[in-house]
DNA sequence: ACTGAGACTGAGAACCGATATCACTCCGTA
DNA sequence: TACGGAGTGATATCGGTTCTCAGTCTCAGT
């Protein structure tokens, strides 16, 4: 699944158009566990291409995010949706005091989906598990001393 | 827990200001299943309190979801943020064709919010199950057919 | 009753992320 | 060379959420 072999074939997968190749070196470099939002890949985008633009990097996103090849996560509570390189499935972790997000290894079992399609009629294709609650930093802190607010991202 | 017996006590929770009880009678008579928006909220307190503004139904339901008694569904995919009376904790869907929300019954195993817990020292105080894929009417439909588009909510 | 403090309220503006639009460029093909 | 489709950047637009502000109301303590 290397990004730099293109389907030459009769209109396949064309090749990954040049900036759109950026976003996504820039969202592997950030590498997994890394939730990066848009415009903050547009800013280390500009560092490689300066005069990419955002509407771009969001299409590209968009591109990048149907072939698979990033993670697009809407964290509750978060404003804006936040992307990381595809990777197996997990879940991931908000914490409510700092906003820190984080990666768990946790997935719905798969005896569990297909309990839930068959009793529903559905075809369960994507899942999105998302927890809250306070991070190991905040955590050690009593919840009104100073806050934990000082690594807000 | 009538909405008219005030808490006299000495800064304890105040009663529910009036308003804020309205949103809460529109949520609760939606019943559980039903995933409203802020603005359809907001239409059906206006059939109850004609002058309510939308801000109030905004911090009404902020309010609300402090307390408990409305959870608040932030949907993958979804523009806007639904609503619904607190239950017990499930999870939800999303039909990626017609837009439709429903209920699941899945929560994330005791055992394994425990184990998460411990081995990352963060404290989970809650999870956000959301499942995507096609529901039973468009599961039904040839993915091409039509699209299932006309019930899209 | 009077009064001061603070909560509640409605209307609208401001904010911000996401998306659409449009004119232009680039590149491969006929 | 001419054409056409994809890519691109700047900007407009949209919709949901949140903020602001002035007016109103309730309550506690006189």
């Amino acid at each position: 699944m290397s990004s730099t072999d293109f389907g030459p074939a009769t209109g396949a997968a064309r090749a990954l158009p040049p900036n759109y190749r950026t976003v996504l070196d820039v969202v592997e470099t950030a590498g997994p566990g890394s939730h990066l939002t848009a415009q903050e890949i547009w800013v280390r985008a500009r560092a490689l291409q300066p005069r990419i633009g955002f509407a771009t990097v969001h299409r590209g996103l968009i591109r990048l995010h149907e072939l698979g090849s990033v993670m697009k996560i809407d964290v509750p509570g978060e404003a804006s949706a936040v992307y990381e390189p595809a990777a197996h499935p997990h879940a991931h972790f908000r914490c409510s005091a700092c906003g820190a997000i984080g990666d768990l290894d946790y997935v719905v079992p798969r005896a569990a989906l297909r309990r839930l399609g068959e009793r529903h009629g559905i075809a369960i294709e994507r899942e999105a598990v998302t927890f809250t609650g306070r991070c190991a930093a905040c955590n050690a802190v009593p919840p009104g001393t100073s806050d934990g607010r000082s690594t807000p991202a």
